[in-house]
DNA sequence: GAGTGGTCTAGACCACCAT
DNA sequence: TGGTGGTCTAGACCACTCG
């Protein structure tokens, strides 16, 4: 047996699902329907639904049957996803402005954050990014110095997600971050263009790679008119 | 039978894990040995060992066995939790007050993300949630009736995901939500006793169970001063 | 070769749902 | 009441891993 058969028929009715044969909504064959279709016993059938349901195509209705789920979660919108790569996905044209770019000595919380050691050095960098020319974030953004020597502002005026993983050939693997609710700081409104009476995002994040290693912690401050923070997370 | 075998076996395993009795990286029992230990068929072992798995306690290698997966990402910081997990964690008391508790014909948005037909209802409830007695959240809850037909408003005063896995054998799996700030509306400021210029944080989730089911779409109101959003992610 | 997990069968009884 | 999915049994053969 090289394909087994539950996947076989998982595939089949994933491709009744993609191909719109099966809607939004549909009862689908029961079990022991499905289990004549395809000459297979009913814990076989079952095995192939679960996988389904877990996959996010299909949900159960115990007495009633089993049905074709509304509008699969988009898989986009899941986890650690850098700006760029947000916003465009939303259609959106990605621009940014460096406002500081500099080398420093990092406080004790920074070093903390970032795995430093005494004598190691954190780049700074400010900038603003816009969606379609409209400001919509500010950040703030320690990075170890060690991990990026040759780092510029120029750079920073792109996607540093895709900097890391396509120049660097690093990986981004996961992060830690707070989300909060903030009237801005003066030098916030300024830098989004906003009324001071406008709430703000404030999200602080502390991002690794998958050596384990951390290599960013920023501050950012999203325009609330402007962002929402869409999310798909599982059950730990 | 009330609890199911695979599931007593479950959280027989699951609290050796907890309580350290098995450590990471430690070979559990194979299959055939659990089946002579809990006298049950390879089948309703296989269940609870694969449930496990999904949930991130166990890994498999074939040919090898089962063994305990590394330890969990701190457990505080991840994905989708009750509130009454979170604050516990924080080590606070949580109350709450139940203001409204109704069934009602839900609108075409609700029905949508309930996955509700026609004529079946919801259940709506508005509740205050404290820590430590300070109002720290409102939340708004649509809740398919159809899966709870005999939920209270005293079972909303308690922890509603305890009540999903515990009173009903339910298991959370996941949820989409967005994350937004914004200034509070009469009603809320009133609710959380705020000053109408605090901003507030507004989450909006689903949250769905893992036979692919919505069991609730909630919109929260957290006081920004009390409440920050913690988090672990993944990048997809 | 002995043991492991992966796949699969052909039954069974139950709780739930619609009619 | 008849059909649905949920749980469970007692077998079976397979591919994989390890000594």
């Amino acid at each position: 047996m090289q394909i087994p058969l539950y996947q076989i028929i998982e595939n089949e009715i994933k491709e009744q699902i993609q191909s719109k044969k099966l809607k939004e909504g549909d009862l689908i064959p029961s079990e022991n329907q499905l289990t004549e279709i395809y000459n297979v016993s009913r814990m076989t059938v079952r095995q192939a639904l679960n996988n389904l349901v877990n996959d996010g195509y299909l949900y159960k209705h115990k007495g009633r049957g089993t049905f074709v789920a509304p509008r699969k979660i988009e898989k986009s919108i899941q986890g650690v996803r850098g700006f760029t790569e947000e916003m465009e996905g939303l259609g959106k044209v990605v621009s940014s402005k460096v406002v500081k770019f500099l080398v420093l000595e990092p406080s004790e919380e920074i070093r903390e954050k970032l795995f430093l050691k005494e004598d190691e050095k954190a780049i700074y960098v400010e900038r603003i990014r816009y969606g379609d020319k409209m400001p919509i974030l500010f950040e703030t953004l320690y990075i170890p110095q060690n991990l990026f020597k040759d780092l510029t502002a120029a750079d920073m005026e792109e996607s540093f997600y895709t900097y890391i993983e396509k120049e660097k050939g690093y990986r981004v693997s996961h992060c830690v971050q707070s989300i909060e609710a903030q009237m801005p700081k003066s030098k916030h409104a300024e830098m989004l263009k906003i009324n001071k009476n406008m709430p703000v995002l404030k999200i602080i994040r502390n991002t690794f790679l998958n050596n384990g290693r951390p290599f960013e912690y920023v501050i950012s401050i999203y325009r609330s008119d402007q962002y929402r923070f869409v999310q798909y997370a599982f059950k730990g």
